[in-house]
RNA sequence: GCGCCCGUAGCUCAGGGGAUAGAGCAGCUGCCUUCUAAGCAGCGGGUCGCUGGUUCGAUUCCAGCCGGGCGCGCCA
């Protein structure tokens, strides 16, 4: 109704009826509804709030405003020479007036305004198209922390969501015209590594021994499942033997002390155990990194290292810093926040002096939430800083350095207590800017137990499934799919490759953004690898054939002499089913689920009406098949092929949003 | 135990102070000489967890209870 609802709001404005009872546009706008059954009308005004203010009945107040329709005629002659009238006709049902619109005015307006956005017809152009865009974030900057995977450990199913959730979400907000900085806070530091090393010395010496002669990548050809292996071998040895968990400890600080003298180009003074530790670090955190980009390629999402420097070690960001934010993002991973500008050392002082945190069984603390709630750690015990510290620091060096207006969070709602503490602590802190920051949480991946009960990844358990294996599989079965299916796209290799990965790929990404982000998934290999229904091969077969329809168009055309691209001009009056009315609507409808989609960081409010338009599509598709939308009638074909190159458009653009890829063909 | 999140059709989920609560999956029935059937049309399927409260009106808001999940000081 997006489109539509601001010109019927104005145009409500102008009768009579409204102006005696004093309503302005926005007050009409925020009560246009749609009724629940077709026949009572195309759109509806609920008169409950507007009655209470004027201190009548509802049933009162929607006779007295519907009333105002007498005066079409009059209204009529007045706009002769503008815009065609929108409403038809007003009647008063119980405490709403119904309106019936005028479907050629309402389609018209949809499909120009489509038209207007998305200029091009080729997927290469579909970047470009900007249905549904806004001038909301205009000057406002959203730094977005999203994805962030641990490194020395491969990526799960579960990694995805915020992947997915947080780059749809990036885009959306885009399309509000926000600026957003995507920021990959990589799990790169932590007594964690500590044992790592130490596990790594313990099983395999030789990684020790070539760290410690100064060999760049002491770690050979071992990849993030050995490294992970190796970790999870060393956990279960500290459980019978107590003592490798002080060496781990000790080697996390030699390494932490190690990257602190290198800030403060004292490394030399550091000694040889730390290089070698920050050696073996430097090389996982590459294995890792170079394994995590395989994935976003995948996915289709790019993230550089910050500070981008060149060879000469000089900032050499971009020329176009716009273009770089909205293409890729940020690695930013803990560790920086060890040396960055002292922040943390910073963070801890400062709350000290003010008294905000106090000491507590030898530890620095702040108690955010009472003393019977667990404290935000600032130091721990022995002397390092925790976690929350260097997610301070993290915060406040994205409002320093990226001028964040809001700062979220795209991360699991098992953290909630932990970004609820967080953030009130900056607050205690004196930050007043800490209002602006947003736990965007998101529900749990579950997996079925032995005894057939749902529960969280347990790697353990053998409760997990790598990120990969899932999209290979999805893939995979895209490729029966073309095979079984279309022949014709099968013979291309190359091509039947390539959109076995955009459908396969897509498939999961869309399954993952259908649904409201805070439902916990049931991992389902039965469900997830069926294509039939609101799933994301379904989103692109419409669009795929929106494609294919105007292809057939322009043979028509072609053979009949209607002019190549004469369906532009198609007459939107020709457009008379009803559920040409009803997809025109939805359309219109797009622009809206769009800013609420950004509003409430909820991707889902666009894939459901993605969802919605598909259908209707679908539907339609179907419907008209007695007389083809490309028949014999010219005028006819014109209109629904116009018709046709709207719905692509907005599908297409959708999908982009989401983080899908287009195919022509599947 | 405390804190937070969640209970809508057999399953997975939309919706949300207002007009007869909607999809998909699964099941059953039809529909491919014709623009892609990864589709469409139809059928069956509901005490919106329970009990109170606020309201002209509650599935929606509030409280309590029941059921499920997550979290709960030095892992991140």
């Amino acid at each position: 109704m997006d489109v539509l609802r601001q010109p019927i709001a104005e145009e409500l404005a102008a009768w009579e009826s409204f102006k005696a009872a004093g309503l302005g546009v926005d007050a009409i706008k925020a009560q246009l509804v749609r009724p629940p059954k077709r026949d009572m009308g195309d759109v509806a005004l609920g008169c409950f709030v507007f009655a209470k203010n004027a201190g009548i009945k509802p049933n009162e107040m929607a006779l007295k405003l519907a009333a105002g329709s007498s005066q079409l005629a009059v209204r009529e002659q007045q706009t002769a020479n503008r815009e065609p009238r929108i409403i038809e006709s007003a009647t008063a049902a119980g405490p709403y007036v119904n309106f019936k619109l005028s479907r050629a005015a309402c389609i018209g307006r949809v499909l120009s305004e489509i038209e207007r956005t998305c200029p091009g017809n080729s997927i290469d152009d579909a970047p470009l198209w900007s249905f549904g865009a806004s001038e909301e974030g205009r000057g406002k900057t959203l730094v977005l922390d999203f994805s962030s995977p641990n490194i020395a450990k491969p990526l799960a199913v579960h990694h995805l969501r915020s992947t997915m959730i947080g780059y749809a979400i990036k885009k959306i907000r885009e399309s509000q015209s926000w600026r957003v900085v995507g920021i990959n806070h990589l799990g790169d530091w932590g007594t964690g590594f500590g044992k790592l090393i130490a596990g790594l010395k313990k099983y395999f010496p030789e990684v020790g021994q070539r760290a410690l002669a100064g060999d760049a990548r002491p770690l050979g050809d071992m990849t993030v499942q050995v490294l992970n292996e190796t970790y999870q071998r060393f956990n279960r040895e500290i459980k019978e033997n107590e003592e490798l968990e002080a060496a781990g400890k000790h080697e996390f600080a030699l390494l932490e002390r190690y990257i602190e003298a290198l800030a403060a180009d004292k490394a030399h003074e550091a000694g040889a155990a730390g290089k070698a530790n920050f050696l073996i670090w430097e090389h996982a955190r590459g294995v890792s990194l170079a394994e995590f980009e395989r994935m976003y390629a995948h996915l289709g999402v790019s993230f550089h290292v910050w500070p981008v420097l060149d060879l000469h070690r000089k900032r050499v960001f971009t020329d176009e810093p716009a273009r770089f934010y909205r293409e890729n993002g940020l690695y930013i991973g803990e560790s920086y926040y060890v040396t960055a500008e002292d922040l943390c050392r910073r963070i801890i002082a400062d709350a000290v002096d003010s008294k905000v945190a106090e000491e507590s069984e030898g530890a620095i603390v702040i108690y955010t939430h009472g003393k019977d709630q667990p404290p935000v750690i600032l130091v721990k015990n022995d002397g390092a800083t925790a976690y929350h510290t260097r997610d301070l620091a993290s915060a406040l060096y994205r409002r320093r350095h990226f001028n964040g207006d809001e700062l979220a969070y795209v991360v699991g709602g098992e953290q909630r207590l932990h970004f609820a503490q967080m953030f009130k602590a900056l607050e205690m802190l004196g930050h007043d800017w800490a209002k602006g920051c947003r736990h965007i949480d998101f529900g749990l991946v579950l997996f079925k137990t032995a005894d057939g009960k749902w529960a969280k990844a347990a790697t353990r358990a053998g409760r997990v499934i790598l990120l990969e294996h899932l999209l290979d599989e999805s893939v995979d079965a895209v490729r029966g799919i073309i095979k079984e299916k279309n022949a014709d796209l099968a013979q291309d290799a190359q091509q039947a490759e390539r959109v076995a990965q955009a459908v396969g790929v897509g498939a999961v990404i869309f399954n993952d953004l259908k649904n409201g982000r805070r439902n916990d998934i049931k991992f389902d290999w039965d469900e997830i690898l069926n294509f039939t229904g609101e799933t994301g091969p379904y989103m692109l077969m419409q669009f795929v054939r929106m494609g294919s329809v105007t292809e057939k168009f322009h043979e028509a055309a072609q053979q009949k002499a209607w002019g190549a691209h004469s369906w532009q001009q198609g007459d939107a009056a020709k457009l008379a089913r009803d559920d040409e009315w009803e997809l025109a609507l939805l359309l219109a409808n797009f622009p809206e689920a769009l800013r609420r989609a950004s509003a409430e960081y909820e991707p889902s409010l666009a894939a459901r009406q993605l969802i919605d338009i598909a259908a209707q599509t679908s539907s339609w598709w179907t419907n008209t098949k007695d007389t083809r939308i490309v028949g014999e009638d010219a005028e006819l074909s014109k209109a629904r092929v116009r018709l046709v190159n709207a719905v692509r458009k907005v599908l297409g653009r959708g999908l982009l949003l989401l983080g899908m890829t287009l195919v022509e063909r599947m």
